[in-house]
DNA sequence: CTCTCCCT
């Protein structure tokens, strides 16, 4: 092996450190900021470790570009070429020979060699680089590695590199910290706070031409959150005496790389950006950065399966990312528009991937690895369970999955295709629908940015007939480049499944055909009445753009739409030939409240998910079916929708008061609401016989059903510690106010009906005095008391000077713990 | 009144 020179870089310093480190523990972490020289030159310092017995170095990186630039750089290391002792190796695209000893790998490459040899046989030292960006790939990766380390190979030894330091890391890995310097020069962070409700093209356009005024050299990088605000703010700045450049993912590559490289004229450059030039692409000779603060991010759904595009606040590293960017190749300056306190106010950094992404790849690799739960696995952050569920959902839709979320024969098939699980399932059933041809286009289009655009309506046929074009060597619509990395993808499917070539224009309901195996949750058929809006198999709405021609179509199988708010919009479908709904759809008799009309509807319906076919009118339905409809449209509409009388809401609230202040005694039933919601089906199910209307409803007597869940002995039981009603010295029986709470029952009376009354009356065997509310001979509240006796003696006498000029004709005696009570007037005595 | 970025 060639001698290894190391050119004066930071981690130079650190590299016995790291080399003991490794000697002494399995698992490593290095911490070191961009420009230290960690990617580029310390694998090659590791390959004549001892530990490494002459095993080969994988090291991940989470892009195809970095990783076939990090491997040109360590092979120029040792003067060699890319595959000799350095090799890389992306999807579809190995350079690795023999004598291959550092392999730089895409993320998602390790996870397919673990599946098919778990002992990693050959392999030293896995490197997990770029750590702090936390995609799902490299903490599935980590996760694997860890089950490995622990199972098969405990000479196996993991490096995790990471730019910025996350200080729980080395603790909840178990694992040595080793720090580096990094080499870049200062850049000088300044906040100049805009304000929030303008608009950010605008405030980044002022900045810019500030910055060029007073910065009398160097190219100026601007960050925007997307497409329209980098437009706009290039229209703001159409006169200033540079050249501005536009740059993001979906720009045509030449146009990528003008924005990337110096200009060739020597001119002075404005680059506006995406968070495409946070760490994907690096541009040269940048010296102020001007960061507007936001950034636009996808928000997927698990309830639905939709992802909807949310633009919020920068988060802080992504903030020190982007000001780095001016201090690559000399000092430089960054505007923050925003304030130092809402600096502070600002996330650290993003969730890790794991948390917030679609987990239908990630589940089925687990299934495979023979991990269906994949709580059994050590993670950094563990996939959320409902995330995993709705993953599930899906998989075992495609039948990747068995019932008890084990991978199938046909989910291990699925697994060997190295694409995302639903467009395996396209590829694996197109060739045995004899479209394998079609397959690998639609696939291939589907992975990959539209060669048309947003301008060219939604119809994925057209994609198919502009790319049969190119290939076919016409000039037809459609960007070349995007085209052509579509053809080469299609190209290597073909290859892989064996496929023949087909250049003749396709048929639009194979197309459909196709994203329906895709996407089958998004089949959709028209509503009514037109318009573009579409039903989805999911139960989503969701709606083409204006004036589409695939309005005119009945049915549709859609492969990319996003939630929006409320409607979905769509962005990518085909036309779907409805006969193939009808192949698919099942029978199923429905009973269902329908809370327009407020009645049962009761139908045997030909569906597809939430797309009914047909429908026909159902005549003697089952009971529970009833009844559990309808006790769906209590739960769902409220509780309104039923009539508590008085006596029944008097009997819950007894019961209640008496599972209140004897909770040690279990015998009395839960009346509360959440239980008795909870329990619809049970108490009031029996009582719902002939009930198919809102009106029938109302019309249920509520104390029967009620009454049914005390059996005996506990109605006497009940009144005998509950009463509804005591008798009061006048004589009077009066009611007893009890609440579902539990307070003492009020007992609402003329304090002339209680003279010769000298405690307060009880009920629960005497434990409870009740709550007096004392009334005036006109039954107006003159005290609320637990204490008569005390009332008495005291506040009596205020209330008699009160009161007597008022009620003359009243007795307001002295004495009133011997008077005789009285409902009466004086006279009547 | 338009969709950020990335991977097998």
């Amino acid at each position: 092996m060639p001698r290894v020179k190391f050119p004066d870089l930071p981690i130079a310093e650190v590299l016995p450190e790291v080399r003991a480190a490794l000697a002494a523990h399995p698992l490593v972490v290095l911490q070191a900021p961009p420009g230290a020289g960690k990617s580029t030159v310390l694998p090659l310092a590791l390959l004549d470790q001892p530990w490494l017995a002459g095993q080969a170095i994988v090291m991940l990186q989470p892009r195809r570009v970095a990783a076939r630039a990090v491997a040109a750089r360590l092979a120029e290391g040792l003067g060699e070429e890319v595959g000799g002792t350095v090799g890389s190796r992306v999807r579809f695209e190995a350079r690795v020979s023999a004598r291959t000893r550092i392999e730089v790998v895409t993320e998602g490459i390790l996870t397919r060699r673990l599946q098919r040899d778990p002992e990693l046989s050959g392999v030293g030292l896995v490197i997990l680089d770029e750590f702090h960006e936390r995609s799902l790939n490299a903490d599935l990766a980590l996760a694997l590695l860890r089950e490995v380390q622990g199972a098969l190979r405990d000479d196996l030894r993991v490096l995790v590199m990471s730019a910025t330091l996350d200080p729980a890391l080395p603790g909840r890995l178990d694992a040595p910290l080793v720090q580096s310097a990094g080499r870049a020069y200062p850049v000088d962070v300044q906040y100049l706070p805009t304000d929030p409700a303008g608009r950010v093209e605008d405030a980044v356009a002022r900045s810019v031409r500030e910055a060029l005024a007073a910065h009398p050299e160097g190219d100026i990088l601007a960050f925007l959150p997307g497409v329209r605000e980098i437009r706009g703010a290039m229209s703001a700045l159409a006169d200033v005496q540079a050249v501005v450049l536009p740059l993001y993912g979906d720009l045509p590559l030449a146009e990528q790389r003008r924005a990337i490289l110096p200009d060739p004229g020597g001119r002075r450059r404005v680059v506006l950006a995406t968070s495409i030039a946070e760490t994907s692409l690096t541009l040269a000779g940048v010296r102020v950065v001007v960061d507007g603060g936001l950034s636009r991010t996808q928000r997927f759904d698990p309830g639905t399966g939709l992802t909807r595009m949310v633009t919020t606040r920068v988060t802080r590293d992504a903030a020190d990312q982007r000001a780095g960017r001016a201090g690559r190749t000399a000092p430089g300056t960054a505007y923050r528009l925003w304030s130092e306190r809402t600096h502070a106010a600002l996330a650290a950094a993003r969730p890790p991937e794991i948390l917030e992404a679609d987990l239908a790849p990630l589940t089925l690799e687990l299934a495979g690895w023979g991990a269906p739960d994949p709580a059994a696995l050590a993670w950094l952050d563990e996939p959320p369970a409902p995330r995993v569920e709705s993953a599930r959902a899906l998989l075992r839709d495609l039948d990747a999955l068995d019932g008890e979320n084990r991978i199938t024969p046909r989910g291990a098939a699925l697994l060997e295709l190295p694409t995302h699980p639903r467009l395996a399932h396209l590829l694996h059933d197109g060739v045995a629908l004899g479209l394998g041809a079609l397959a690998a286009d639609v696939a291939a289009l589907l992975e990959e940015r539209d060669p048309l655009g947003s301008g060219a309506g939604t119809d994925l046929t057209d994609r198919v007939a502009a790319l049969r074009a190119w290939r076919r060597g016409e000039r037809g619509r459609g960007e070349a480049a995007v085209l052509e990395r579509i053809g080469r993808l299609s190209g290597q499917w073909r290859r892989l499944l064996r496929l023949p070539s087909d250049d003749t224009p396709p048929d639009p309901f194979a197309v459909g055909q196709l994203v329906a195996l895709a996407y089958p949750e998004r089949v959709a058929l028209g509503r009514e009445g037109g318009g573009g809006r579409f039903l989805l198999a999911g139960g989503q709405g969701a709606r083409l753009p204006e004036g589409d021609p695939l309005a005119a179509s009945p049915a549709l199988a859609v492969a990319h739409l996003d939630a929006g708010s409320g409607e979905g919009r769509i962005h990518l479908a085909a036309p779907l030939d409805p006969a193939l709904l009808e192949d698919r759809a099942t029978t199923r008799d429905t009973v269902r409240w329908d809370a327009r009309t407020g009645t049962l509807v009761a139908q045997r319906e030909r569906h597809v998910g939430a797309l009914v076919l047909e429908a026909r009118p159902l005549r003697d339905l089952p009971h529970e079916a009833r009844v559990k409809a309808l006790a769906d449209a209590i739960r769902e509409g409220g509780p309104h929708l039923l009539t508590f009388s008085p006596e029944a809401e008097n009997l819950r609230a007894r019961v209640e008061s008496l599972r209140h202040w004897r909770p040690e005694e279990s015998e009395w039933p839960d009346l509360s609401d959440a239980a008795l919601l909870d329990t619809l089906e049970d108490w009031l199910g029996p009582h719902l016989e002939g009930v198919r209307t809102r009106d029938d409803l109302r019309r249920v007597n509520l104390l029967p059903a009620l009454g049914a869940l005390l059996p005996w002995p506990l109605p006497a039981r009940l009144d005998d510690l509950a009463p509804t009603h005591l008798t009061v010295p006048s004589g009077s029986r009066v009611r007893l106010g009890y609440t579902l709470d539990g307070s003492p029952p009020i007992l609402a009376v003329k304090l002339q009906e209680l003279f010769g009354l000298s405690e307060t009356p009880t009920v629960n065997g005497g434990r409870t005095p009740v709550l007096l509310h004392l009334l005036s001979p006109a039954g107006r509240p003159v005290q609320v008391t637990q204490d008569l006796r005390s009332f008495w003696n005291s506040s009596y006498f205020e209330v008699r000077k009160d009161l007597r000029g008022r009620y003359p004709k009243h007795p307001w005696p002295d004495d009133p713990w011997s008077h005789a009570p009285t409902r009466h007037v004086k006279k009547r005595l």
